[in-house]
DNA sequence: GTATTCTGG
DNA sequence: TTCTACCAGAATACG
């Protein structure tokens, strides 16, 4: 829409009685904003407006115009009917005119939609239309990533690839061997080496080579730790690190990342290009990739704020379960709350391994774990794993309560739905084949919890971001990284944004168990984390 | 274009 | 009996 548009709209754009609809407005408000134009009213986003009735479903407009307004965008496109704004009318393309006409009346359409669903209405106006301009300022404001750090540690990281490789091939006893190929790999692994004389070549021909299976085998050769660390270095190099140069903007010298609002199947928002919701922190050398993220301007600091443990604070909400809601209350460590449960054993004598046993179960219940899937992760027996599933199903009954009851749900309605109201429609609960019906059900446990998370993280967002504003603070959000929230922070601001940043995320929602936000500061994420 | 392999929550 | 933990994105190899 944007392209072109000559001042002489500005008034109507910045006109906040004026109600704005069309797609992906967030980018809208961004490409005004580089004009100086304020783009003010409510928002009719008919992706977003779509992705809350059905968040798995196309929202492109060729495919809502068809199925709700039963017209072809694409089909008969004539020759030259140009844009609104633009001058000089294209040859071919899309027929801009019919498509913001179909633009206005999905808008409508969807609002009708939106107001005879429970809870939608709520959702967008509260959660999803506000958080579009808090959105556009973070991708605006972006944040600083000193280049200069990252090459200073990729010189390092060569000199160690180059190691691992040759290491790699002399093991390997082939010196032209692709450390990169995976059918090269599993060449030598499985037929050379023979590290697993149990494994038969799969029908698909291709030797499994992932982290797991091989870390399987690492007692049976060094080749193993060498492939795996070799491989660790080169993707912070291919990923985190080659890449970046280009993503820095010539204008601010600082990295914009899109943040996508309409896209995942629980309400959960994703980051691209680059994707900075990913960016290590578990190794080593991972965490070098994090202390080139700094603050910037002089004088400034990086602030994290984080939920803790938010999932499986609302796990314990949503069952209800007394046990461990009130070792929430308590403050305790919920892991090792969970161990004394299921072991039997006093709080004060569980072991760092039955701590680690019980942690484990504590996602894997929220995922929907099989006594298969344990076993794989505790790198125990299925009989073990078996023993402490039903161990916690014994301690928990409310959480066996809280899963049957949501799977009913899901078949009962056909979706499920996050406290809020936000739904995930569960189309395969009904599959005949028991691995897709079992991959449903998984789902339908997982949405609520996921989702409820997403939920209250959006609406801090969107409760800093109006404090800050209306505080005079100079502090930006940057980033958002599902239960993080990563700020940018003048130092004579660290302690009051501290407060508010704490205040606003823990007091959005009262629940049964205490929602808690730990919150760092430092010259860098790394630090701030 | 799809599969594999890695990164994060 | 069957398959095997949820949600994502990027780079690369391979057919």
């Amino acid at each position: 829409m944007a392209e072109g548009a000559p001042e002489d709209f500005r008034a109507l754009l910045e006109d906040s009685s004026v109600v704005k609809a069309g797609i992906d407005l967030k980018a809208q408000i961004s490409a005004l904003a580089g004009r100086g134009i304020m783009l003010a009213g409510r928002l009719e986003d008919i992706e977003l407006m779509h992705y809350l009735l059905g968040p798995e479903r196309s929202h492109k407009l060729d495919v809502l115009a068809r199925s709700y307004l039963g017209v072809e965008l694409d089909a008969a496109a004539p020759v030259g009917t140009g844009s609104l704004f633009d001058d000089a009318p294209e040859e071919t393309g899309p027929d801009r005119v019919l498509e913001t006409a179909a633009m206005l009346r999905l808008s409508e359409c969807l609002l009708h939609e939106m107001a005879a669903t429970e809870g939608m209405m709520r959702l967008y106006d509260e959660i999803e239309e506000p958080l579009i301009a808090v959105l556009a300022r973070m991708e605006r404001t972006g944040v600083r990533v000193d280049l200069g750090s990252l090459r200073d540690f990729a010189e390092g990281l060569r000199r160690k690839m180059a190691g691992r490789e040759a290491e790699v091939r002399r093991l390997a006893g082939e010196p032209d061997l692709n450390i990169l190929s995976p059918k090269q790999i599993g060449a030598v692994l499985y037929e050379k080496l023979k590290l697993d004389p149990k494994a038969r070549k799969p029908k698909s021909g291709s030797w499994p080579t992932d982290e797991q299976t091989l870390s399987r085998l690492a007692d049976r050769s060094p080749i193993i730790d060498a492939i795996l660390d070799y491989r660790g270095l080169r993707k912070l190099l291919s990923t985190y690190i080659e890449p970046f140069a280009d993503y820095i903007s010539p204008v601010d010298g600082r990295v914009h990342t899109t943040f996508n609002q309409a896209l995942t199947a629980t309400g959960r928002l994703s980051s691209s290009n680059p994707n900075l919701q990913n960016i290590p922190i578990r190794t080593e050398e991972g965490r070098e990739i994090r202390k080139a993220f700094v603050a910037g301007e002089p004088g400034w600091v990086m602030m994290s704020a984080d939920y803790s443990q938010i999932e499986l604070r609302l796990m314990a909400h949503l069952c209800g379960d007394a046990h461990l809601v009130d070792a929430f209350r308590q403050g305790q460590d919920v892991h090792a709350a969970t161990a004394a449960k299921i072991f039997h054993v006093p709080v004060a004598d569980v072991t760092a391994d039955q701590r680690r046993i019980a942690k484990t179960a504590n996602f894997g219940i929220m995922y929907g774990i099989s006594s298969f899937g344990l076993a794989e992760r505790l790198r125990c027996p299925r009989s073990e794993a078996k023993q402490i599933i039903d161990d916690y199903f014994a301690s928990f009954p409310s959480i066996r309560g809280f899963i049957d009851a949501t799977v009913a749900q899901a078949r009962e309605r056909g979706y499920v739905e996050t406290l809020f109201g936000r739904r995930r429609y569960i189309a395969d609960i009904g599959a005949g084949n028991a691995a897709v019906r079992a991959l449903a059900e998984r789902n339908a446990v997982n949405a609520p919890i996921q989702g409820t998370a997403a939920d209250i993280i959006k609406l801090a967002m969107i409760a800093v971001d109006r404090r800050l504003r209306e505080g005079g603070f100079r502090s930006r959000m940057v980033l958002q990284i599902h239960d993080e929230l990563l700020l940018e922070v003048p130092q004579e601001e660290v302690a009051p944004v501290r407060e508010l940043l704490v205040r606003e995320m823990e007091g959005v929602i009262s629940l049964s168990v205490p929602l808690t936000v730990e919150c760092h500061d430092g010259k860098t994420w790394l630090e701030a984390h």
